[in-house]
DNA sequence: CGCCAATATAACCGATTGTTATGAAAATCG
DNA sequence: CGATTTTCATAACAATCGGTTATATTGGCG
C-alpha cells in the first residue's frame, strides 16, 4: 500500500509533539487539517494509529514504526530546504573548476583553502586541462569555472571571460644557478645552459619557443618535459636547467627558495590570466563567490608584487 | 524555501531514470504530470534543475543534490509501506507480553525464540508481572498479551482469556533429594524438610500455603523465597529443599538433570494458565500469530507429557 | 459535577494532481 | 541531409486533496 509522503511527516510530528495541536504547530498548520489526516490514514490503513481514549496521545506500535519513516522524510525535507537556501547564498554546493596546471598548483589551490574558510560546506572538485579541453568542458557542463590563460583577442564564442591577470612570464631557475651571479645576463647567455619545457599543449610552451627563436636560437636544448609543477621545482633544484613560467607562479614560490626569476626582460604574451564560464550557465553562487574570491586574491597579489618591486631591485 | 515532499521524490525518479517518461513510469505516473512538477520546481525554486536542451537529461549540481534528498525520501515511503504490509499478515512489528516468571523462564523464553525462526522480523518485548499487575499492564496498552494463570470463573472483564493448559501443581526437589529414596512418600514427609517459597504475590504462593494447610502443618519452614527460577534451581541443586512449581515448568526442565517431581498428588488449582488480551485492543496480527504460537506449543507440550507419562511410572 | 483543554467533525474553497491530446525539439538512421 | 521516432513541454479539464474557520465532543481534572 502506497502511503503519502506528507500524512507520514504529519503523523511524525504529531508523534514527536505528543499531541495533534503541538504537532500541527510544528508544521505550521491547523489543527483540524492534522486531525482529519491521521483519520484518513487510519481508515486507509485499516489499523489505529493512536491509543484511543488516551491524553496525553499514545502511538500504537505501528503508529510508531510509521512515524519513524516520516521523520526520516521530515529530516530529508529540512536538509532539501536547507540545500536550496544554501545554494541561493552560496553557502553550499559544489565548484567545478579546471585550470592549467601550474596556475592551480602554485595560486588557485591556496587559494580554494582559503576560500573554504568562509565558505565550509562548498566542495571544489578541480581537473587540469589547457585551453580547448577547458572550454570543451565548460560548453559540457562538466566543469563551471575555467582559470587558464587566453589570447586577449579570442572572443565572441558563447563563454563569457573576466581577466585576472595580465600575462607576464620570467625566465625561472634554480636558486643557486650559475647565472644569478652574473651582473647583467644577457639573452644570449640562456642558450648555454639546458631547458626544461613546459607541458605539451600549454601557452608557456609557445611562448618558450618565440622567445628563443626571437633570441636567434637555432635549436634548444630541452632535458626535460611534462612534469608538473612539483617536478619541476625538484629537478631545478640540482639541475643547472632553465625554463619559462609565469610571473606569479615564480613570485609565489619566493618563500620556499627553490626557484627564482632570472632578471631578464622578455617579452610579455599577448594572453591574460583569465577566469571563464558559459554566458547561458545556470546560476550557480557558490561558483560565482569562488570567482569573485579568486579575483580578488588575485588583485591583492598584484599589490603585493608592486610593493615587492618597490623594494627589490629586479633586473635592468 | 519549503519544498513538497512528493515534488523531491519525482526529481529523485527522474534523475535516477535517466529520463522524464522513465521517471514517470517508475512511479506508475504519466509523463506530464511528472514534467510539470519539475517546471513549478524550477519556476518556485528561480534555478533550474536540468540542463536544458541536453538529451539524455543532466541535472544540475542543485538538482543532483536535491535528488539525492528525496531518493531518502523515496527509500522512507517504501520502508513505510513495507512496513504496513508487514505489519498486516503478522511479518514485522512488535509484540509486548508480560508473563509470571516461572512460566516466562521455563517456558516462553524458548517458545518465543522457536517463534522468531518463522518472524525473524517481529520483536518481542518482555515483562514480568502477576495477575494483578498484568491485567493493569492490558489495560494501560503496555504490553499486547499476558501469559499467566487465571482463576477459571474470573471473567466479565473487558479481557478476552484463552485457556492454554490446565493448572497442576507438583511437589519438586533436587534430584538427589533423601525423598525420593523412599518407596512411597506421604504428604506429612514433606513437613520434615526446608521450603523454597515461590516469589510473594505469586499464584503459586497460595497455592502452597493451602497445600500445606491441608496437610495438617502449622508452620512452615520458609528457608529462601524471592529468587527467579533460575535462582531456585541452583539452590535447590544443594538444599535439600523442597517447593510447589507448575508441572510443566518441572517437566521442561527434566533433560536438566537438576530438580524433579515427587511422586505426590497434591490437588490441583482452581485455576489455568491462559493468554490474556484486552477484547478491544487493537489489531495485531504479529501478536495474534504468536499467541497462536504459544498455544500450539502448548499443545504440543500437553501430548508429549501424555506419552512420558505413560512410558515412566509416576506416584501412585 | 462542571469547567477547560484537546480532539473530532462539518462546510467550504482554492490549489494541486492526475488525466488525455497535441505540439515542439532532439536524436537517430537511412 | 531529411525523414522518422523518441522525448519533453504545453494545454485543457475533472477530481481530489489539503487547507481554512466554525463548532461539536470528549476526556481530564479540580
Amino acid at each position: 500500500m502506497k502511503i503519502d509522503e506528507r500524512h507520514l511527516i504529519q503523523l511524525a510530528a504529531v508523534v514527536k509533539a505528543g499531541g495533534v495541536t503541538e504537532g500541527a504547530a510544528l508544521l505550521g498548520l491547523s489543527q483540524p487539517a492534522v486531525s482529519r489526516t491521521l483519520s484518513m490514514l487510519e481508515g486507509r490503513l485499516g489499523e489505529p494509529l493512536f491509543v484511543k481514549g488516551r491524553r496525553p496521545l499514545q502511538p500504537t506500535p505501528l503508529g510508531r514504526a510509521l512515524a519513524d519513516h516520516g521523520q526520516t522524510m521530515l529530516a530529508a525535507s529540512r536538509k532539501a530546504s536547507d540545500t536550496v537556501e544554501g545554494f541561493r547564498v552560496g553557502r553550499t554546493g559544489v565548484v567545478r573548476i579546471g585550470g592549467t596546471p601550474f596556475f592551480m598548483d602554485a595560486l588557485i589551490a591556496g587559494m580554494i583553502a582559503e576560500f573554504q574558510n568562509s565558505h565550509p560546506d562548498v566542495r571544489i572538485d578541480q581537473t587540469y586541462g589547457y585551453f580547448s579541453d577547458l572550454r570543451a568542458a565548460l560548453k559540457a557542463d562538466q566543469i563551471d569555472l575555467a582559470i587558464c590563460p587566453i589570447d586577449i583577442l579570442d572572443e565572441g564564442s558563447d563563454l563569457e571571460f573576466q581577466e585576472i591577470l595580465p600575462g607576464r612570464n620570467v625566465v625561472a631557475c634554480g636558486v643557486t644557478h650559475p647565472l644569478l651571479m652574473k651582473r647583467r645576463p644577457q639573452p644570449a647567455d640562456l642558450l648555454d645552459f639546458p631547458w626544461v619545457a613546459p607541458p605539451p599543449g600549454s601557452p608557456l610552451l609557445a611562448d618558450l619557443r618565440s622567445m628563443l627563436l626571437s633570441f636567434g636560437a637555432t635549436e634548444i636544448k630541452i632535458r626535460y618535459s611534462g612534469g608538473s609543477l612539483l617536478s619541476v621545482i625538484n629537478y631545478m633544484k640540482t639541475a643547472n636547467a632553465l625554463t619559462i613560467m609565469p610571473h606569479t607562479v615564480v613570485f609565489s614560490l619566493r618563500n620556499e627558495k627553490a626557484i627564482t626569476a632570472l632578471p631578464i626582460n622578455i617579452a610579455h604574451p599577448e594572453r591574460a590570466l583569465a577566469i571563464l564560464k558559459r554566458v547561458d550557465a545556470a546560476r550557480a553562487p557558490a561558483a560565482d563567490q569562488f570567482a569573485n574570491h579568486v579575483r580578488s586574491s588575485f588583485e591583492k597579489l598584484r599589490h603585493l608584487i608592486k610593493r615587492h618591486e618597490q623594494s627589490v631591485v629586479w633586473g635592468n
